[in-house]
Order: C-alpha cells, then sequence, then structure tokens
DNA sequence: ATAAGTAAGTTAAACGTTTAACTGATATTT
DNA sequence: AAATATCAGTTAAACGTTTAACTTACTTAT
C-alpha cells in the first residue's frame, strides 16, 4: 500500500538518489530519467514521507499559531477568522498550522506552548495580545516569530496590522459627514496598540474638522472592550453629556453594549444618536438596527501572517517589516444624520 | 542549543537506548538509573525530536480535521466550536489537529486532503455533511474515520452526534408544561438526519402528552434550514391557523427568522406566541426577545470526537460506537405560559 | 593523443529515534 | 557445584529521506 522511495526506485531502475533528485527537479537528472521516475511515482501513488524529510532537513513544515485561551473563546468569530486566514496560506505554501493557546495569566512557571516543547513548528505567528513574559521567553529560543494584530514592547518583529489609525478616521469622519459634531468615543483597554490607534484616527479627523476634543465625549476607563464595558460607558457617557448625538465606539462588542444602554434608556438609533463601531462581526447584521462598522479583513490578515513567515522562512533574515492591511467602512443602518 | 538523546546520553553516561527506554519509563531500566536519565534531560533541557519519533513509529502524531468550505466559513461559528474541542483534547492525548476544508462539490478529478496525500495524519474527523463521494475515497485508503454531527449512509464509522430526538423532545415538552397544545413544528431540509431525529421528538413528547398530532401545524417543505425559510414558513403556518400559541423550529436560524415574521405581524413574543430553538448560536443573545433554544455543547462534540479517534488508534479495531452527547434546554425570554 | 571538463548517475553517511536481540552480572534452583 | 533465571543494561538495525562525495562515460580543448 504506501509506497517508499525504494520502490519507486527499483519500479523506475535507478537508485534511491536519482528519485530524490529527480524529484526536486535537479539538473543533474536527464529529462528522460525524470519522465521514468515520475511515470514510477504515479503508478505507485507515491508520496514522499513527510516525517523523514523532516529529520533530515530539520524543518518540521508547521507554522504555530499561538493566542491566548480567552480570544479564541470569544464570542466574536474575530480570530478564528485569521486562523482560518493563516490555513488557506498555508496550503500554498505547503505548511500546516498548528494552534495552540495560552493563558492570559501566563507566569514565570508555565511551560511554553506545546509545539515549541516538543520541536514541531518553524516559526510562530502571534494573534492579539499575549503576555510580555511569554514573547520574552519565546524570543529567547530561535523561531521566526511574526505578530498579527498586536506590536509587542520589543519591537523587532515583523508586525502585520490593521490600519486602525485610518480606520478610526474614516468611522469620526463618517459621524462628521453626516453633520454629527458632539461625536463621543467608547475605548476599552486603551493601551493596547489597536484601541490606542482607533483613538488617534478619531482625535486627528475631528482636529482635521476643525471640532474641539471634548473630555466629557470620551470614555476610557474600562479595562476590557466587551459587551457590557460598552454598556457602562456609554452610560456613563449619556449621564454625563446629553448633547451626544453620535457614538464611535472601538470595537463592536462595545458598540453592541452602548446600543442596548440607548435602547434601555429609550433613544431611538440612529434617529437620536448614531452609532458606530469597528470590526464588522457578523452579530452585527442582526443587530436592530444593523450596525455601521469599520470592516477589518479578518481572513486576509491572516493570510497575509502567513505570506509574511514563509517568506522569512526562505529567506533567512529579511528585515522585519510592518504591514497594514486596509480596512473599510460599512454603511448600515446605525447611523444617520444628526 | 537543541540536544538530542546522544547528549543525554552522554551525559547521564548510558547508551541512547538507556535514555529512551528510561523516557518510556520501561521496567528494565532501574529507578536509580531513570532518576539519572531525568536529570540529564532536565538540565539540557531535552526533548524528543517527533520526526524522528515519526519516523520509526510510522506515526505522525496529527489527526485530520475535515468539513466543506461552506460549514466553515458559515457566520455562527458552530463548527469553529467543533473544531476547537478537537484541539483542546488532542492536547492531552499528545496530537495535533490539522484542518483541511473540501468544497462541497467535490468530484472524481478533485484530490485527496492534503493531509492524506502526504500522509500527515494517523486518523481523521470528519465534521457534518461532506460528500459521499469523497467519503468513498477516503474509506479506501486505510486510515480510521470518526464521523461527528454526520451519519455517512455507510455506517461503519464511530459516530459522535447530537442526541437530537431528546433535545426534540425537551424542547417540546418545555411547551407543552407552559400549558401550550397548539404548538407548531417548523422543518428544513427533513432529509437530514439530525433534523428528522428532531422532528421525531416533538412527535414523540406530544403523543406522550397526549395531544394530537396536527398537520396544519407542521411545516416540512422548506429545503434548507435558514433564517429566511424560516420567515417564510411561520408566514404558511400562521395563514393556515390561527390557534397556534407556540413555535418549535428545528434550528436558531429558522427560530430567528420565524419571529422576525411575527414581530413583522405584529405578534408579541412570548405573549401571543412562544418561540424555542435549536442549537444555541451566539446570535440568540442578541435578539429581543432572546430567545429559548435547546443548548448544544459544540467543544464538547469535539472533544468527544478526538476522544474516540484516540480509542480508536490506541486500541486498534474498537466497534464502531456511536455517541449521542447529550444537549440542554435553555430557557430565555422567547417561550412563555400559554 | 592526452588532459581537462562535463553530464548523469550512484554510494553511503547522516538525521534522531525505537526496539529486538544480545551480554554479562547476580541470584536462585536443583 | 552446575544449570538456570532474572536483572540492568548495551549494540546495532531500522525507519525514509537528503546530499556531499564519488564514479563512469563522453566531450572538448590543447
Amino acid at each position: 500500500m504506501k509506497s517508499t522511495i525504494k520502490d519507486v526506485a527499483q519500479k523506475a531502475g535507478v537508485s534511491i538518489a536519482t528519485v530524490s533528485l529527480a524529484i526536486h527537479d535537479h539538473k543533474r537528472i536527464s529529462p528522460e530519467t525524470k519522465r521514468k521516475v515520475q511515470k514510477a511515482i504515479n503508478e505507485l501513488n507515491y508520496s514522499p514521507s513527510k516525517s523523514a524529510r523532516n529529520l533530515v532537513s530539520k524543518k518540521t513544515g508547521n507554522i504555530g499559531f499561538l493566542l491566548t485561551d480567552d480570544h479564541f473563546l470569544r464570542t466574536e468569530p474575530f480570530y478564528t477568522r485569521i486562523f482560518l486566514g493563516t490555513e488557506f496560506e498555508a496550503r500554498t505554501g505547503e505548511y500546516y498550522v498548528l494552534l495552540n493557546t495560552v493563558g492570559t495569566d501566563y507566569d514565570e512557571c508555565d511551560k511554553l506552548p506545546r509545539f515549541v516543547l516538543d520541536k514541531s513548528v518553524d516559526g510562530i505567528i502571534i494573534a492579539g495580545k499575549v503576555p510580555e513574559l511569554l514573547i520574552d521567553k519565546l524570543s529567547r529560543i530561535n523561531l521566526p516569530l511574526v505578530f498579527v494584530d498586536y506590536i509587542p514592547s520589543k519591537n523587532k518583529y515583523p508586525l502585520v496590522l490593521i490600519d486602525n489609525i485610518h480606520g478610526g478616521s474614516l468611522a469620526t469622519e463618517h459621524l462628521i459627514e453626516k453633520g454629527h459634531k458632539n461625536i463621543a468615543f467608547i475605548g476599552g483597554d486603551i493601551n493596547h496598540p489597536s484601541i490606542h490607534d482607533r483613538f488617534q484616527g478619531y482625535k486627528l479627523s475631528l482636529e482635521k474638522a476643525g471640532i474641539t476634543i471634548t473630555d466629557n465625549l470620551i470614555s476610557l476607563e474600562e479595562p476590557y472592550p466587551a459587551r457590557q464595558n460598552g454598556y457602562d460607558a456609554a452610560r456613563r457617557l449619556i449621564d454625563n453629556n446629553k448633547d451626544i448625538t453620535a457614538i464611535f465606539a472601538c470595537n463592536d462588542a462595545m458598540a453592541i453594549g452602548a446600543m442596548h444602554f440607548l435602547k434601555d434608556s429609550g433613544y431611538k438609533i440612529p434617529q437620536d444618536i448614531s452609532v458606530i463601531g469597528f470590526d464588522d462581526v457578523e452579530a452585527d447584521l442582526l443587530l436592530d438596527p444593523p450596525l455601521t462598522t469599520i470592516r477589518v479583513p479578518k481572513v486576509e490578515l491572516g493570510a497575509e501572517a502567513m505570506r509574511v513567515m514563509v517568506d522569512v522562512l526562505n529567506n533567512d533574515n529579511i528585515a522585519a517589516k510592518k504591514i497594514l492591511v486596509p480596512v473599510e467602512l460599512i454603511e448600515r443602518k446605525s447611523t444617520g444624520t444628526a
């Protein structure tokens, strides 16, 4: 059943080295011999053993995909999509993707990811925020690292990022165009590079439009950008400032929370208050009204990260590049004229 | 940096065979030697090379996870969750999971999944409905197969299934307990084993409660269990029978559609009509009112499938078992008393 | 005619494990 | 006291590739 290189060699009447060289299209092998070998391969339905190859090449043919438990388990399939993207791209690059999650509470005693310990990967794509301690440890072993949707503090690795600043601007400009002036911003975990940048985009656009940036329009206290936090932030904001006519939430989860609060408080969306989110998660379409948001091409992010990884692997020491993946405004029904 | 068994042997002052045997806790090695070896292992931070192991054991340590493109890409992260479950369980079983999708239009000319071609997996978990032709081809190569959430036509493989009949009963009994008598059923693609069984559960519970099963309370025509179909089915049902006080939809997507129709027609949920779904997808919580449903433990389904696979792999030819994973009623706000 | 070069293979070592078969002590049985 | 069993380890082959170094037969240049 399972044929080896030996069987092919026998059938083709050549040595196993010739078969190997023929497979790799080595110039030392004549076209005719290559044909003979190819014929034998087809007849025997042979395909090389990965294990044997890996053993001698000291490569594994696998790329690790690392993220935190809560990112993978969270309701919105954000990182799942990114993972999917790496998987799609890996296919063309002849790689497999191995997934591993780590706790957010990673500490000194915790083990390294399984695929690192048993040397099952040639490189690691790290998605989203992961504990810096883990990054430290990982940077000590000699594996190529590529970050997607996160900027580690010691920034010497290739980065694949959402163009958050531009996205923040897009969202804000959309509201400005609709005639809004009192535009609130809801953030959570403002130290997170993505959220920080979206906030930058917000401020940039306001400045550009000549609108002064007002403190009581901005909520940055929430520690985490989740639904409930969006709800709480919206309440605080509205309590302090009745003039708000539009809210830009730093992500859809918070936008959804904010919408819940607004509905609970009897505000009509978008007649009384417009809401825009960021990410474009599936749930947005189910909302009433469906949420206007900034679409992040999640699958594309993952694919890009894998492309960078393959480059790094083939090209040994390529300069650590930084790729910004563009976003786009998706206008639905949650935003209207002021 | 990367230490091999040779280094460990040298450091411990024994042969490499001894190291290997010690690692596998072989009885021929004395406790004292084992300690020595362990010490050397720790000091060198050694861990065995998977490639080398795989080569000699002729195992890969990988399990394939196969499903169709559209199942993986569809909005509700149903199969994604199942995948996650296999991944979690794989961890304890020392396996890695390799994912591969196939088109629903798989035909004779299409290649087998990549991980089959290059012999990168020891077994395959197949999730959801996949083309029978592919199953045929796969059954010819000698890899263990485990199906999750699908029953292939030639049923000789281990199966991990949702307990759909019981779920159907749970849903129906919940409505009966609330005092409902005119309980409608909305199905789509009634030939699908899962939907068929949910319908069985419905009928069983009605019989048990002494309620006659009425044709104009049942909609089975819809070809596909999607939102729009739920909308259409609900309309037809209500048009034909104004006495309906409760609807059991065969899945959440159809339930969501039905709710939309009811709202559009001015019915209050649950005051006028109760609605219950099946699956418990994330969207349910966002609805107004949030949907009462039957929770399907998706992660658990995947974990169970992996457990079965590991059993099969360790135990060579275990009888093809069939595991029914239990479901539970999640009561939210879309069902009330008649 | 001889040396040098090239073309097309082949040989054999290496990759890092596992494991069957062997060895050489001790301990036990007869 | 000799034969046998047990214990604790070692030796060496095998797994299926890749690849540097070697071979052999032609070409071509001098």
